[in-house]
RNA sequence: CGCGGGAUAGAGCAGUCUGGUAGCUCGUCGGGCUCAUAACCCGGAGGUCGGGGGUUCAAAUCCCUCUCCCGCCA
C-alpha cells in the first residue's frame, strides 16, 4: 500500500449567489479523488471554501440593506447555502475556508508585505478604464469597441495610486513552467494562456483597490484594499496555516498536489499563481488540471438564461450518489459537457439500475433461493475454471490496475467505463451459466452453482470497492448485501480474486438503485426548474457623462412606415421604407423580426435617428436605426419599437 | 485571418496526441432466457468519420484549405 500525504484543493467559491451543478461537479470530482486516495491510504487533506471579499459582493448587500459579511453569511452557512450543499452532496473535505476568517486575513497581510518588502510589489499609478459590474481595469488597448472586453457594458476612466505586483519579471519562468512540464492540464490549455497572455507580454498586475472597501486592508497603507485574486489564490497556503497560528500543516501538505479549478479561472491558476509563489520563494503545486464546464441543452448555464440546474433538486430527487456518479460517468473531465435530465436518467437507468443494481439484485436472490441465503464451504473453490470463469476472473482482477491508471490522470469517465465493462461481463456471465437450469440438479450441479454465484459475488464486491469514492452511501449497502464485511472492502483486496470468504452470505435488500419513470420524471423536473424569477433585468445606467453639444449632434426624427418586408435569409432583419418628411424614402433595416410581423408595423410612427453614416446589412443599405425600448425578462430579450402618436407629422425632431 | 472549442450511424458521445479491421449509450428490427429492478444475454440494419486537396503501402487520426456551429472565461 502507497504511504504518502495528498493535498488537492477546488477553488473557493464566489457566494455571490447560489450555488449551482457546476460548481457541485467539481467539487464531487475532487471529493471522489480525495476518497480514492484515501482509500489507496494516502494522508489526504481535501481543501474546499469560499472568496468572500469584492465589490460585487458589497454591492449586493447593500441592495439586501445588511452588511457584507450578514450577506456571505447568509449564503455560505445558512439555510441551503454551501455548507448545506456540501454536506447534502456527502463531500469529505477535511477542511473549509472562508477568506473572511481572521487567521486568513491577518495571513494575507503579512503576505502582501512579504511582496511588498522584496521588491516585487511596489506602489504606482494605474492610468486606464474601469468596469464596475467587472471590478476589472483595462487599458485602452484591451477595450472592445471602447466597452468592458468581459460583459460589453461602458467602462469610465479611472486613475488610482495602486500597487502592483511584478508579474512581468516571472513570465520566463512562468512559461516555461508551463510549456515544458505538466504543470498545467489538460495539455490543451497550455496554448491558450501562452498565446493569449504569456506572448503578448506580461505586464504587470495592479494588486490593490482603493474603490470599495470589502476587502483586506494593506495594513500598511490604509485605503488600500488586496486586489482579490491576491486573497483568494492564497487559501491554497493559508488553510494549512502558512503565516498563521490556526493550523500547522503547511510544511506536511504543501505542496498541493493538485488545483482543480474550472476553465475560466486557470490564467490566475497557472500564471499569476505560481508568480506570487515564486516571488516568496514557495514550492509550486505539482498540478493545475482545468476541467470543462457543465452546460445545460446546449447552451451555457447562467442565470439570466434561467436554465441554472439546481443540484438540490436533483439529489433529492434521484439521490446524493446517483447523480454524483452521473457526473462523472457521462462527461470527460477536460472538456465540456451538456447536461440535460434525459441524460442524467438514462444513465442512472442503464448502468445504476440495470446493469448494476439488477447484477446485485439477481445475485443475491439466487443465494437466497437456491442455497438459503448462505453459499457451501468451498464455493470460492472450482478446479475445472472454463473459459468463461477464466474471462471473468481475469478482467476483474486486472480491474484495480486499470482503474488506477485512468484515476491519476482525472480520467473519471474512463475509470468508471472499465468498472462497467466488469458487471456487464458479469451478467453475461449470469446467461452463460444459466443458474437456473443447474438448479434443476441440485445433486449433481450444487457445487457448480455455488461457485457460479461466488464469482459474481466477488466480481460485485471488487466494482463495489472501486465504486465506493463515488458513491460511498451506496457501495455501503451494496457490501452489507453482498456480504462483504470491511476486511474485504479495502483497496489491497480489490487486487485479490478470491477475498470473499467461500460461506458468503448475501442478503436481498431493497433495491440499490430503482429503476426512473423517464416520462414522469422529466415532466416533473420540467416543473420544477422551468419558470425562473419573472424578474425584470435593465441595463446599468451609463456611468459616463456625454456632453451637451455632442448629445445635440445626434438627430431623432418621428418617421412613419410606409412599408415593411423581411430579409431573405436573415432571421433578425427587417426592412423598412419610412417616410422621414423630407418627401424622399428613407431606408432602414432593423434586427428586430424576433419580435414583430412586418405588416403589423406598416402606418405605425417611429422614432428613428436619421443622421448615423449608412451601413449595408446583408446587402443592403441602412440609413440610420429605430429607436427601440430593451430589457430582460425571466432572462429573455424583450425589445419594444418606440411608437409615438400618429398625430406627430413625418420628420419632426425630437429635442 | 481576435482567441478557443466543435463537426464521427436517427439522437448523444468516445476514438484524433502515439496513422493500420469505425466503437459506446439510447433508439430501431429480430432472436434467446426467465434468476432479477418489464431487467439480462445474443444477433441484424444503419456511417463515403463536415467539403476539397496533399503526405503515406495505409488517414477519422498527420499537413494545407474551405464551409458551418458554439463559447469568450481570460
Amino acid at each position: 500500500m502507497s504511504t504518502g500525504k495528498f493535498y488537492i484543493t477546488t477553488p473557493i467559491y464566489y457566494p455571490s449567489d447560489k450555488l449551482h451543478i457546476g460548481h457541485a461537479y467539481c467539487t464531487v470530482a475532487a471529493d471522489a479523488m480525495a476518497r480514492y486516495k484515501r482509500l489507496c491510504g494516502y494522508d489526504v487533506l481535501f481543501l474546499t471554501g469560499t472568496d468572500e471579499h469584492g465589490q460585487k459582493i458589497e454591492d449586493k448587500a447593500r441592495e439586501a440593506g445588511i452588511t457584507p459579511k450578514q450577506f456571505v453569511d447568509r449564503i455560505v452557512t445558512g439555510e441551503r447555502g454551501v455548507l448545506d450543499l456540501w454536506k447534502l452532496m456527502n463531500i469529505s473535505n477535511d477542511r473549509f475556508i472562508r477568506t473572511t476568517d481572521e487567521y486568513h486575513v491577518k495571513a494575507i497581510q503579512r503576505i502582501f508585505r512579504r511582496m511588498y518588502d522584496n521588491g516585487d510589489i511596489y506602489k504606482g499609478k494605474y492610468v486606464g478604464k474601469y468596469c464596475k459590474p467587472c471590478e476589472s481595469f483595462w487599458t485602452e488597448s484591451q477595450l472592445v469597441d471602447g466597452k468592458c472586453p468581459d460583459c460589453g457594458r461602458e467602462v469610465v476612466d479611472a486613475e488610482e495610486e495602486a500597487y502592483f505586483f511584478r508579474l512581468s519579471k516571472y513570465a520566463g519562468r512562468v512559461q516555461d513552467l508551463l510549456e515544458n512540464t505538466d504543470f498545467l492540464q489538460p495539455r490543451s490549455r497550455v496554448n491558450e494562456m501562452v498565446n493569449n497572455f504569456i506572448k503578448p507580454g506580461l505586464e504587470d498586475l495592479c494588486v490593490s483597490r482603493t474603490s470599495f472597501t470589502w476587502g483586506i486592508p494593506v495594513d500598511f497603507d490604509p485605503g488600500h484594499v488586496v486586489y482579490v485574486w491576491i486573497d483568494a489564490l492564497s487559501n491554497y497556503i493559508t488553510a494549512l496555516g502558512f503565516d498563521n497560528d490556526q493550523y500547522q500543516d503547511y510544511e506536511k501538505y504543501w505542496p498541493a498536489d493538485v488545483h482543480f479549478v474550472g476553465k475560466e479561472i486557470v490564467r490566475f491558476h497557472s500564471i499569476i499563481w505560481p508568480a506570487m509563489l515564486m516571488s516568496m520563494g514557495l514550492p509550486l503545486p505539482k498540478k493545475v488540471y482545468g476541467h470543462g464546464w457543465l452546460n445545460f441543452g446546449g447552451e451555457k448555464m447562467s442565470k439570466s438564461r434561467g436554465n441554472v440546474v439546481d443540484p438540490y433538486i436533483l439529489a433529492e430527487k434521484f439521490g446524493v450518489d446517483a447523480l454524483r456518479f452521473f457526473m462523472l460517468r457521462t462527461f470527460p473531465f477536460g472538456s465540456d459537457g451538456n447536461f440535460t435530465n434525459e441524460l442524467l436518467i438514462q444513465t442512472i437507468n442503464t448502468d445504476l439500475a440495470n446493469d448494476l443494481g439488477n447484477l446485485v439484485s439477481r445475485t443475491t436472490a439466487m443465494v437466497g433461493k437456491y442455497f438459503g441465503g448462505r453459499l457451501p464451504a468451498g464455493s470460492d473453490k472450482w478446479d475445472r475454471p472454463t473459459a468463461e470463469d477464466k474471462d471473468l476472473t481475469a478482467m476483474a482482477s486486472g480491474l484495480r490496475d486499470r482503474y488506477e491508471a485512468e484515476m491519476e490522470a482525472f480520467q473519471f469517465q474512463n475509470a468508471l467505463e472499465e468498472i462497467f465493462k466488469v458487471i456487464q461481463r458479469a451478467n453475461k456471465y449470469i446467461d452463460e451459466n444459466a443458474p437456473w437450469t443447474l438448479a434443476k440438479d441440485m445433486a449433481a450441479n450444487g457445487p457448480r452453482l455455488a461457485h457460479v454465484l461466488y464469482e459474481l459475488l466477488e466480481a460485485t464486491r471488487i466494482c463495489g470497492i472501486l465504486l465506493t469514492p463515488f458513491m460511498p452511501e451506496s457501495m455501503e449497502k451494496l457490501f452489507a448485501q453482498i456480504g462483504a464485511d470491511e476486511t474485504v472492502r479495502t483497496w489491497s483486496s480489490a487486487a485479490v480474486w478470491g477475498a470473499l470468504p467461500g460461506e458468503a452470505a448475501p442478503v436481498k435488500g431493497e433495491n440499490l438503485f430503482p429503476r426512473i419513470d423517464m416520462e414522469k420524471e422529466l415532466a416533473e423536473l420540467a416543473k420544477l426548474q422551468a419558470p425562473a424569477e419573472p424578474d425584470i433585468e435593465l441595463e446599468p445606467q451609463s456611468q459616463e457623462q456625454v456632453d451637451f453639444d455632442t448629445f445635440c449632434k445626434s438627430d431623432f426624427r418621428a418617421v412613419k412606415v410606409k412599408d415593411c418586408q423581411p430579409v431573405k435569409k436573415s432571421e433578425k432583419l427587417l426592412c423598412f421604407t419610412l417616410d422621414d418628411g423630407t418627401g424622399a424614402d428613407r431606408q432602414i433595416l432593423s434586427g428586430i423580426a424576433k419580435w414583430y410581423k412586418p405588416q403589423d408595423l406598416i402606418g405605425k410612427t417611429l422614432v428613428a435617428i436619421v443622421n448615423l453614416p449608412p451601413r449595408k446589412m446583408m446587402g443592403l443599405a441602412s440609413n440610420g436605426m429605430l429607436i427601440s425600448a430593451v430589457h430582460r425578462e425571466k432572462g429573455e430579450e424583450k425589445l419594444n419599437l418606440l411608437m409615438v402618436d400618429d398625430a406627430i407629422p413625418a420628420g419632426a425632431k425630437m429635442c
